[in-house]
RNA sequence: GCCGCGUUCGUCUAGGGGCCUAGGACGCCGCCCUUUCACGGCGGUAGCACGGGUUCGAAUCCCGUACGCGGUACCA
């Protein structure tokens, strides 16, 4: 039987870094096995949906850099793949539980079970639950003569469809990642199969659709773990096999617990999956520390291409405890793949961006020559514009940081320096030459080669750090490198 | 509270009874390179949660404790 996975999240906000991430493991085990990669979206709690999160993670999944088989905009016999548009089929499976004594109606309010709760609670029972035991004073199918349930049905009462979940059982399954798991039925709810608004839960819709869909193998987050035996359960009671589970361990933040959207921001994480598109990450380099974070392939290597970790992947390699997000070894990541890209591959997507920065890129050649001075010395590809602009335009500010080093004297260090290179022509206007120049107002002036070169560096681009200062200035031009020093010793002193 | 899952350097991890005086990576620190900042090279720092077993031998197996995380909804 060949592997079919899906990544299943429910429209109601950006797609989340560890959604991103469940999607990856999924996905590497499908390629893996050469086995399909399908979307399903999980559109059954309507107060929660929104608006453009369905096109979010599509775009997202994309940007990543994987291709799904199936789902709502791409080709399968298995659809529709919007779980709102299958709607009519959860209704008919949970007929067919009712029927086999599997689920009930249920009819009472949602005070109504507060009120059961309330009283549990104050009867000394610490966790109170829709239980087997709970069950039999409420007001259902099983407790209601069968008359009574028809009339209220007839009648249009709301009601909801519960699990009969046994009284005094095991439910026992084994776990890719966790081996052989198991619970008391005693600890589980009735739970809600198909809500008030006709709408199934998770629980039914998942199992429905992972069944009717084919899939072989459920990949998802550990918050699942404790759901999983309610839907081994369901499988049991459709008579249908189950697919084999693994659930992956969570990521969590640097100050513990689940990686949050709050804790996330609060800790400087982007957590949405568009954060790193709109903040010129590479894909590569996301995809790659993602890929780690919960598992590795066993030797010393770090780096690997998608398709090399679809030939590594495997689910038995995955660890069992989260992992907490490291934003800097994300970074060490991004600065590895940006350095293997070649200066011709970047310069397009430096262009772009340049172009939204309202800089002048002059022409390719130029701009390419800008690409190989910084190449070495960036970590994200927007850096190029930040650290690059003043090879486009004067310095508007100069760094604070950097200003500390302008000393009262700098400006007498800058015009000798100034006149100097006020002689050269346009052709001797090179890196080489700069440089002698430089070196001959340091011995003049018998000082410090940075006592002279930081000034020069600050009143030329604005900055304390770059590339190499005469390369630089040499690619600047010298009509703009003595105009720019003009204006630094009038702003500057 | 109850149920479940987990626990190797600060972080991600290798390790599945002797090969471990625990390996790699990120970070951090130092040195080298160097006109700045980086890159790069070299070196260093730091860990088997705790307590009992089992065994000739335990990071590896078993039990307990602690701690962490998840769940406990007509949310997924």
């Amino acid at each position: 039987m060949s592997v079919r996975v899906r990544f299943a999240p429910s429209p109601t906000g950006f797609l989340h870094i560890g959604g991103l991430r469940t999607a990856l493991y999924n996905y590497l085990f499908a390629r893996h096995h050469g086995g399909t990669f399908v979307l399903r979206i999980e559109d059954t709690d309507q107060a929660r949906y929104v608006e453009g999160a369905e096109e979010d993670i599509i775009t997202s999944l994309e940007w990543a850099g994987m291709t799904i088989d199936e789902g709502p905009h791409s080709a399968g016999k298995f659809g529709p793949y919007r779980q709102s548009e299958r709607k009519k089929m959860y209704h008919e499976y949970a007929k067919q539980l009712i029927d086999n004594s599997w689920a009930y109606y249920a009819f009472d309010s949602t005070e109504e079970i507060e009120e059961m709760r309330d009283r549990l609670k104050a009867s000394g029972n610490p966790s109170p639950k829709y239980d087997s035991i709970t069950r039999q004073s409420m007001k259902n199918s099983l407790t209601l003569s069968q008359d009574e349930v028809d009339k209220r049905l007839e009648a249009g009462d709301a009601y909801v469809v519960r699990l009969k979940v046994p009284r005094r059982d095991t439910v026992k399954f084994e776990d890719l990642i966790r081996g052989v798991v198991s619970f008391d039925t005693a600890g589980l709810d009735d739970q809600v199969l198909l809500k008030s608004d006709g709408m199934p839960t998770y629980h039914l819709a998942n199992v429905v659709d992972d069944h009717t869909m084919g899939i072989t193998h459920v990949i998802r987050g550990e918050e699942w773990l404790s759901s999983a035996p309610k839907h081994m359960l369901l499988y049991q009671a459709f008579g249908w096999e189950a697919p084999t589970m693994a659930h992956l361990p969570l990521i969590m933040s640097p100050s513990g617990g689940k990686l949050s959207k709050r804790k996330a921001e609060s800790e400087g994480i982007p957590v949405n999956t568009k954060d790193y598109i709109s903040g010129n990450y590479e894909p590569k380099a996301l995809i790659n520390f993602l890929a780690y974070l919960g598992w590795s392939p066993g030797d010393d290597s770090e780096i690997h291409s998608m398709k090399e970790l679809c030939e590594l992947f495997s689910l038995e390699r995955v660890s069992k405890g989260g992992a907490v997000f490291n934003y800097k070894k994300l970074m060490w990541y991004n600065e590895h793949y940006l350095r293997s890209t070649s200066v011709k591959d970047l310069l397009p997507t430096v262009k772009s961006l340049m172009e939204e920065a309202n800089l002048d890129t002059k022409n390719d050649e130029y701009l390419k020559r800008v690409l190989e001075l910084l190449h070495e010395r960036v970590a994200k590809v927007n850096e190029f514009v930040t650290m690059g602009a003043f090879f486009f335009e004067a310095p508007k500010d100069y760094d604070a940081g950097a200003l500390k080093k302008w000393k009262s004297d700098s400006s007498i260090f800058v015009k000798a320096y100034q006149e100097k290179i006020g002689s050269l022509t346009d052709n001797e206007f090179t890196a080489a030459n700069l440089k002698t120049s430089l070196e001959a107002v340091v011995s003049e002036k018998e000082v410090g080669f940075g006592k002279v070169m930081m000034p020069v560096r600050i009143a030329t681009t604005g900055q304390g750090f770059g590339p190499d200062l005469f390369s630089a200035l040499a690619l600047v031009g010298k009509e703009e490198v003595i105009r720019r020093i003009n204006t630094a010793v009038e702003r500057l002193g």
